[in-house]
RNA sequence: CGGGCGGUGGCGCAGCUUGGUUUAGCGCACCGGACUGGGGGUCCGGAGGUCGCGGGUUCGAAUCCCGCCCGCCCGACCA
């Protein structure tokens, strides 16, 4: 563990690792690429994924649980799939003593095994839509790992479904896709592009896929989450078909979406600065931590104001009282700072005499003085104002490093003293794409959906082109 | 998977170049005690190490050689 965190702004992705083990979110794990996810940090995955999955249970999804291994012939099935997944898929070849006949995949995710059992429940259209979500963990066998934004085992929501029309599956992707966006957004404090992907970033057997996209502090983009259109590709080969209203049968319509933990490592880039992290209360384990200060003849007093206002919190927000007697207030300052508790409340006797406590928020340092029969409206309100303003910071900062470029020198000299979003068009030629990446290392994080400035000259052969968003990525 | 750097008490490091007076040190953290307590306190005492793993060279290896594992940074592939 470092025993001083690195300067955010000296050296981000040094910053990043520190952070993470520092405030005990994840630690290195024994297997290449894996990490433990540490109490603290599970349960702000946790608060993550219980405000998501009310989400997607509100758009109408069932969740349900489905194997992790996948017999090696489930896989091969979609071709496009199977090479797209190939590098990275770990097998289990032997059981017990022996050899398996066929190999088992470990899921790199789930389509192969939900497409199968589909088949298998899918008889007439009265049995669509099938809208169903499962949380799991995913193994792929990554060569770069880096704690959270990329790991061999991560955890994730995969949702799958199955339509009777086109329309009606495209509906369901882009629904998805603009619940994600509202939950990175107020949930996360988490600012979104949205929008289309190239050919070459569609998922391994999508028809097309769209994607969420977050900009870090760093001025690299971060893909935050898929939704991916399957059209009938999976269905024809797993053979999933329905007897529809015309008496004719028909292949369903798929689609597939998710979002994983690597959400954890966009937080935490995005709104963290020198001191450690910063995070959004509504996911914050802890929201608001007392620290009393005290000496042997005034801690019966303040202790006593402390675990009073503590328990009148606890009706509004996750609060604690860090009572621990071996630390001195300076240190606990620094720690739950580190920690990115969004609210600290100070209580010592000079308070007590004044009949006030201290109150001081993690975004700003910002520090107030507020009357003891004050805190419980007060603490409300700035909970919600730290939640506003880390995304509107960090909406400020997207549209500060978004750059409109005509062509690739434009981008160039751009690279050369900032990084961020440069906002062009492209003629959707593979090549251009090809070259724009080799040339300026960017690439195209999406293709907004239709606006005004929806078309213009490619940045690359000036052909008509449609506007897109290029970026470094993660 | 290439290129570079690293792995020595829990953490961060020194020692390695030039193998042996080093009984493997230092800082932080840890344990006991005292004084302390509004931004990482001070003093006293203490515990803790098969030097990443496996081979080899040698009278002798933390130190030299080979292989492997893990991490970090930079490139090609990906959530």
């Amino acid at each position: 563990m470092p025993e001083k965190l690195t300067k955010k702004s000296e050296n981000m992705p040094r910053w990043y690792t520190d952070v993470i083990r520092m405030a005990k979110l994840a630690d290195y794990a024994p297997v290449k690429g894996c990490m433990v996810i540490m109490p603290y940090g599970f349960s702000l995955w946790e608060n993550l994924k219980e405000n998501l999955d009310r989400k997607i249970k509100e758009t109408g999804h069932k969740n349900a649980y489905f194997p992790l291994l996948i017999p090696e012939s489930f896989l091969r099935k979609e071709a496009e799939h199977v090479e797209g997944f190939a590098p990275e898929v770990a097998w289990v070849t032997q059981g017990g003593h022996d050899q398996l006949e066929e190999r088992l995949a470990i899921r790199p995710t789930s389509e192969a095994m939900i497409c199968h059992m589909y088949s298998k429940w899918i008889r007439s259209w009265r049995d669509l839509p099938v809208l169903i979500n499962q949380w799991a963990n995913i193994l792929r066998w990554e060569m770069v790992t880096r704690l959270f934004l990329r790991t061999t085992e991560f955890l994730w929501q995969e949702g799958h479904t199955a339509h009777a029309t086109y329309e009606e599956s495209e509906e369901e992707v882009l629904r998805m896709l603009f619940m994600y966006r509202d939950f990175a957004e107020e949930y996360l404090a988490m600012p979104v592009m949205v929008g289309r992907k190239s050919e070459s970033e569609r998922f391994a057997g999508a028809l097309h896929t769209y994607a969420i996209e977050a900009l870090m502090s760093d001025g690299k983009a971060l893909q935050a989450g898929t939704s991916h259109n399957l059209g009938q590709h999976f269905a024809k080969a797993f053979d999933i078909k329905f007897l529809d209203k015309d008496e004719k049968e028909k292949y369903v319509w798929q689609t597939s979406w998710g979002v994983s933990t690597r959400l954890i490592g966009g937080i935490v880039m995005m709104h963290g600065d020198d001191a450690g992290l910063i995070l959004p209360p509504t996911i914050a384990p802890v929201q608001v931590v007392i620290v009393p200060i005290w000496d042997d003849r005034t801690k019966d007093r303040v202790g006593t104001a402390v675990n009073e206002l503590c328990e009148s919190l606890t009706k509004l927000c996750r609060v604690e009282a860090d009572l621990r007697d071996e630390y001195r207030p300076g240190w606990k300052f620094n720690e739950h700072e580190l920690r990115g508790v969004p609210v600290r409340i100070e209580i010592g006797p000079k308070d007590l005499d004044k009949g006030q406590v201290v109150l001081v928020r993690r975004d700003t340092k910002e520090k107030m003085f507020v009357p003891r029969g004050e805190v419980e409206d007060k603490i409300s309100k700035v909970l919600g104002d730290i939640q506003r303003d880390l995304y509107e910071r960090a909406v400020d900062f997207r549209i500060k490093h978004t750059y409109k470029v005509k062509s690739v020198e434009e981008m160039n000299e751009m690279l050369e003293r900032e990084r961020g979003i440069f906002d062009s068009h492209w003629c959707e030629d593979a090549a251009c794409e090809a070259k724009v990446k080799q040339e300026t290392k960017t690439t195209i994080r999406c293709i907004p959906f239709d606006d005004e400035q929806s078309s213009g000259p490619c940045l690359v052969c000036k052909k008509p082109g449609v506007r897109a968003y290029f970026a470094r990525a993660y």
